[in-house]
DNA sequence: GATGAATGAGGATTCATTCAT
DNA sequence: TATGAATGAATCCTCATTCAT
């Protein structure tokens, strides 16, 4: 039944395998295409969908953006998203996947053999300068970084952008200390990325001109945090009691 | 204790006491002590819908805080809550001046003539211990704190309770540093909050038992910073491009 | 109970004796005095509050007048109000009939014994106009004409300021024409306060420059109703059908 | 049919045939159908909360009316009703133009070329008696033409039903007096809709027997007025003074 | 009498979600 | 699948009226 009658009144204007320039080849497919067909389809309005729940996450906020916000700007009916997503907070949670896999593409400096090898200053400004970017060019990423403002948030602190950017620090730790225990490189990125989510609003809110002298401070609290870090092992050999 | 907090709304501009000038004597208490006790039952439900507003914000979260909610908790009708507040966001304000202002009360060590001759390390031990015992026993701080996760957070960062941490960090920065310009005060005080804010709920949803092991890395991570401030007046001191 | 005690802080200074004009002699009226001055106060306070209702239902009309904005701003708390009026309609009400006396105390006019032998546009100008000056000096006089846009005004279409207006045109059409039935002239008077209520808003609306026009227009209408009622004893001598 | 009316709010300008320009042959009206049962189930609903705004604000007035009480009366919950009205300002006008549109209908007559040739009295009587039967078989448009009770009806006394009701009648004057300035035109329709306004609760309020008195009573008030005016170019004819 | 705190039902409006077509 | 109508509980806030002091 999901794959029967399509409905009239589109179907002949738009052919399907017409648009697919993955179609590839012989008799088989015209039954193989109409399900991908289906399912590219379903990718779009899901890709709409995230759109849409970007612009409006961004304006205004998490808790008062609406399903139906959403729906209108993308262009489609409330019931369609529900088709997609089950819930609101599914949608955020899949935005936030979203974000995090784009980031994950935008880092893969992180990935840089020579990395471990630079200054930490050099690295952090390969780390962060992107990072600061990526949060400007699209606000929802902050929104969706910090979630709700339920205190959800204090026990769950865990959205996906939160987890890939722990992540991705993690890794990154490892390689630039590989002294820690697994304890400290775990506390130590939970720590950094509060650190992030701290100054982030500030740099976003900043006024064009002031954002890179924050930028340049949110470099300096890492770079004071993290220097004893991966210099002996350890945050503490700065603490004199 | 009676007059201290005037009322909020307009009905405190009619105290009847300011103006009889004959209450003076003994005689005329008893006509003095009526106005004076209803005037006390208003701060008193003050008191209480700030208390109970607290809690609600606290397990709520901002957003998802009624006013309805308010009120059963304080025990009173809805009503009664718009007797002294006009809306949510005065209850709000109102709450995080009170916390402003026990904060003030908790942290007057900051004006400890000693401090500044101090060394850093023992100064933040001064200032953060304090700053999360008050957060922790209160969660509704934080959340005052953080504010609602609209947009407007980007823009106007500013509740009573940012504001106070503020401009205390900014007095002790000048003590602490006194060849700083203003301008480097303020964006070095605004970026101590930022870390705070970006700590704080790391700290409070950790498990007890590793709460001070969190606190610490939070005054590493504001000993790396200003410790390059408080030392050559700059933090660039250990930036090495 | 109710003529003791009273209210300590006040009585002194206020003599009330002192205050009536109208304290006529000897001894047994020191005990009828004091009543007395509690009804002048009690009258005063009416007063007041009838002050501030007229004000409210000008500026905000029937329905949207709150008897809390009244109390407000006869500034007596919402209490007092209750003490003297039932509800807010028993207010409606007796500013009506303090309306309705004031416009009798204005329109003598009518028991001029001239009046009648004058020619109706005459007549009509020493009606009309009084009547628009009166109307255009407090707006709230019109809100009570017309009382609440609720379908009781279609069913009891009587305030007292209608009663008022009724009563004394019916009368004026008594002198003008005697020989009209009782029953005409209570429909003659109907429908001529209708044309009253149905135009003064338009006078009362219209800028100021524009208003000797409409009120010239007003007095046409009720000419050309009234001159074959007073002509014939009948309107209907115009009529052909 | 079911594309008169756009639908309230938005929906209607995705309208969907509209946009199908292949939706023309004999398949494609199952699809088409669709959508337009879908709209037709949207104005029928429209129709179903009018006519139910209808009833409540006869019963209730216009300022006791309650949205909910609309809703309820329609048989819908107050969530659907705010799909198609904003608020309930946005349903009096609405039904307000029905009614509008409904007189318009009803009115053609004015439409009668004889009609300037005929005398005055049997203008009225074709122009009054159906205003009054429409005014009597449906209460609540006496109430959208009075409006509600606020002072705004003074400054702004415009409601559609106002605006139609001028603007008949002006046509009417320029058809029976074709001398006349435009000024005077619209002020002889203001005042005449005045008087209309004015004298026709009185006929709604009375019993069904003394109803024919009072219309011809209208129509005696407005012929008064009015014949000179078609006469001789001027109200002013009869007045001496 | 006076006060102003207290009430609480009720009103307008919203929104996540479901359902018939 | 898509639609958009429908829902209804929940939200904020108001206001006539009462009550303790």
């Amino acid at each position: 039944m999901a794959t029967q009658e399509p409905a009239a009144g589109e179907s002949a204007a738009q052919d399907p395998t017409a648009q697919d320039p993955t179609a590839q080849g012989t008799a088989a497919q015209g039954a193989a295409a109409r399900p991908r067909k289906r399912q590219a389809r379903g990718e779009k309005r899901i890709t709409e969908l995230l759109d849409a729940a970007g612009q409006v996450f961004a304006e205004h906020g998490y808790s008062a953006t609406t399903t139906n916000a959403i729906a209108a700007r993308a262009g489609v009916s409330p019931g369609s998203l529900y088709q997609y997503f089950p819930n609101k907070e599914a949608i955020a949670e899949a935005l936030a996947e979203r974000y995090a896999a784009r980031a994950h593409a935008t880092q893969l400096i992180l990935e840089d053999p020579e990395l471990p090898g630079m200054p930490l200053p050099a690295i952090l400004d390969r780390v962060v300068d992107p990072t600061v970017v990526f949060h400007c060019e699209d606000p929802a990423v902050h929104v969706l970084l910090a979630g709700p403002d339920s205190p959800a948030r204090l026990h769950a602190v865990h959205s996906p952008l939160h987890e890939a950017m722990l992540s991705r620090i993690a890794t990154l730790l490892r390689a630039l200390a590989p002294g820690l225990t697994e304890a400290r490189v775990e506390q130590t990125a939970l720590v950094t990325v509060g650190v992030f989510k701290g100054l982030l609003p500030l740099v976003l809110a900043a006024p064009e001109e002031h954002r890179p002298a924050l930028v340049h401070e949110l470099k300096l609290v890492l770079l004071g945090y993290l220097r004893p870090v991966v210099e002996s092992g350890s945050a503490d050999s700065g603490w004199v009691e």
